[in-house]
DNA sequence: GTCTATATGCTGATAGAC
DNA sequence: GTCTATCAGCATATAGAC
């Protein structure tokens, strides 16, 4: 759409800079703003370190376009939760989308959990802002069910940060989980364990007494 | 009890090595290991750079006493699960304990989840033994309540990552969670919010079907 | 567009006076 | 024990040749 709206940027332009974008998420995911250097990330990408300053103007601008990046996609399954459908479905399937992208998104996850653990220096506003909005909007769908009595009452934002809190886990501490199952429980089982045990805990967690 | 027992150390000197490690916990849990420098952590401590690394020989000195330190105190709660008491108080006292630690001590959350997130560098070998072993035993109690129909059944090791996921969400997310609650929802009333919720949430998520 | 060389500033750590 | 001065190394960013 408006990819060259401010600055106009050749094909070959555009595919460095994805090169460069790709490889910082690996790097500073890993390490953290401070701990990431233009060097690493200039190896990663196969270039130097003044080539790559050439496509970005400073190692601060990188990681706010991995950022911005980020969030469209990152907060794209809370968005899509609406009160046409069932609302155990709803939750259920946001829950998986969530889990899904932790499985195959960690460096994403890792790069967000970084930011925020320093104190969100540089998206404070966009939390305060477009994500309070977008979670009181739908905390006002999940009440609604509660009201109708088609899942159990509790606190809709407490309810948000458990399954943010839960899926984003086996990305953020992805090393810890592996610690503790051990070699045995690596690879696709151990993804779809965490999917079984989320659905039973956050479906029984909310269903209707009676 | 040993606490002298490698090196002998005057009264005042542990006084002053505790100043310093009170002011490293607040630096490198905001800024993680890379983000911290001596010099931060010598001027909240009120002393200088070279005087600080009298009494530590280095930051990586520093922060493996923090990190060690810290492991003692915060597996405490989960050590004390035993199969004595009834189940479901046991996991509920398990949760509320650890979702006080992450309100009374947010920097040694921060601290632990910078660790992880950076791969574990300095606890890896920690968590394959110490931890694993401990989260094995947990595991097989945990079973057994299961088995006898004391609690509903579903994968334990899971179980124990979302109490941990949850519980420290409030502390490692915290600027995330405030913002979206907003100012209104400050101080004592989230945590009991946050209490409520997760207690509900585990104890139905938990119930034996009937 | 890409390179080598380099300016500039910061950081961990030490030397040595007091 | 605490200070000032300082070193050596590294990291961001730029200059300027090609």
């Amino acid at each position: 759409m408006d990819q060259a709206a401010r600055k106009p940027r050749t094909r070959i332009q555009i595919e460095k800079r994805e090169l460069i974008l790709e490889a910082a998420l690996e790097i500073f995911a890993q390490h953290g703003f401070r701990g990431a250097t233009i060097d690493q990330i200039a190896d990663a990408a196969g270039m130097s370190k003044p080539n790559l300053l050439y496509y970005f103007k400073s190692k601060d601008d990188i990681h706010r376009t991995l950022i911005q990046r980020l969030l469209d996609t990152w907060l794209a399954p809370l968005r899509e939760i609406d009160d046409i459908g069932d609302p155990v479905t709803e939750l259920r399937s946001y829950i998986r989308r969530k889990l899904e992208m932790a499985r195959d998104y960690p460096r994403e996850s890792r790069l967000f959990a970084n930011e925020i653990l320093q104190g969100a220096p540089r998206v404070l506003p966009m939390l305060e802002g477009e994500l309070k909005t977008l979670v009181d909007e739908k905390v006002e769908i999940i009440r609604g069910w509660m009201r109708a009595g088609k899942i159990a009452r509790t606190d809709p934002y407490h309810l948000i940060f458990a399954i943010w809190a839960t899926t984003q886990h086996y990305a953020d501490f992805d090393v810890q989980v592996r610690a503790v199952l051990g070699p045995a429980r690596d690879g696709e089982g151990r993804f779809e364990d965490a999917a079984r045990f989320l659905e039973q805990l956050f479906v029984e967690g909310l269903r209707v007494k009676g």
